[in-house]
DNA sequence: AAACCAATCCCCCAATGGGTGAATTAAATT
DNA sequence: AATTTAATTCACCCATTGGGGGATTGGTTT
């Protein structure tokens, strides 16, 4: 049974200095890299090669939600426990976007961690009971949609998307235009190119297509 | 310590009785209802009087989900425990909407559902491992987009509200017009009152508005 | 060289938006 | 009982916006 390696992002001290404790004193783990903040994150994850890392989410500088996209975008075998102790809808919600594997909360106890740490090795998604009231609580208040995932790739190019993003804000087209720095004749043409390679026949269905399959 | 009263929804027998079984016979738990289907839940609900309702999802009839959804809006303190057995996203997508306090699988074992039954009683939101890892996948496939509650109350309309759902389908005023049995003139005049209540001036802010706000 | 596409621009006409006004009905308030 | 408020229905005028077709340029691909 090999020894699960664990990356550390935490700029608090003492909880820095008590997870490697905890990690590198309990057999089964290691702690291969203990860091700060998320600004050198690409060569502290290549140098450390962790299993699991476990990610503050309030960090100088880059901040956890941020350096979880990144891992997760360029290491996906890695798993990401995140750690949280606040209320806030917003980050939690941001944080699971982010594609980590399990939340857990700071107030949890030493062997919470560790067990969570071998769930989220094993492919588990351990969800600290706070975390789950709260994921839930979403769901149940309708302040959550699903969309349809990206099944199809509509081809818009760089402009069309910028121009799409306008539309869905509500700008008319001048001002679109006045944005893009092209002129509104140019707006409407991105536009009819936008209809076509959306199926769609008006701004209102293109905004709700928009938003729905989150080209916006 | 007050015993915990449980209902329980289940149209399989066996189940069904291993259920009854089980909480019968511990110490602490009472089954104070048993049912087989949804159609009288809300007699059902009144007369056995239950903390907790452990709830099949597939039955014949009216369906857990909807059987939910309404124990939920008549009988708020009641905590709805929610069984699956299906890997089945918008199903499970569809139950977390309904507004239940917690999801178990069907293949866990008697002692976790004891658990997950006092877990919610006290407030709590069980999650079996299987669902925390598709719920996970929601958010990190970003199938998910997170609307502002109704923070604030446009008072549209039932008439306002079903042109906007016209408009956000995309269909033109005529359109609308037919499908309302008005004419085209009122359905210019009810998109007039519905753009003053949200505060806004065009159709596509109108449907962003509507989408993000949970109001289609 | 030909075909393609993104990005730019112009014109015609239909659809939409804002203002204003008004009749009927129902509900709420005084 | 009288008044007010709001919902629903309809109408007209007119300016702005939006949709469809067409066209040019420059760059890329075939």
């Amino acid at each position: 049974m090999k020894e699960i390696r664990v990356a550390i992002f935490e700029d608090n001290k003492l909880l820095r200095d008590a997870l490697h404790a905890i990690i590198d004193g309990t057999p089964g783990y290691t702690s291969c890299g203990i860091f700060t903040d998320g600004n050198r994150w690409e060569t502290d994850i290549n140098r450390s090669k962790p299993d699991v890392v476990l990610m503050d989410i309030e960090m100088p500088g880059l901040n956890g939600i941020e350096v979880t996209k990144n891992i997760c975008e360029k290491f996906p075998p890695i798993k990401i426990l995140i750690q949280t102790v606040f209320n806030d809808n917003e980050k939690i919600f941001a944080a699971l976007c982010a594609g980590a594997s399990g939340y857990t909360l700071k107030t949890d106890p030493p062997h919470k961690y560790l067990e969570a740490i071998t769930d989220v090795f094993n492919g588990g998604a351990p969800i600290s009971a706070g975390v789950a009231k709260k994921i839930l609580g979403f769901f149940a208040h309708k302040n959550v949609i699903l969309v349809s995932p990206n099944d199809v790739d509509y081809q818009l190019s760089n402009r069309e998307q910028e121009i799409l993003q306008l539309m869905v804000k509500g700008d008319s087209y001048p001002v679109i235009a006045e944005k893009a720095f092209i002129s509104y004749e140019t707006v409407r043409s991105h536009v009819k190119h936008i209809y076509k390679k959306l199926h769609v026949a008006s701004r209102s269905e293109a905004v709700t297509k928009a938003i729905q399959k989150g080209l916006a």
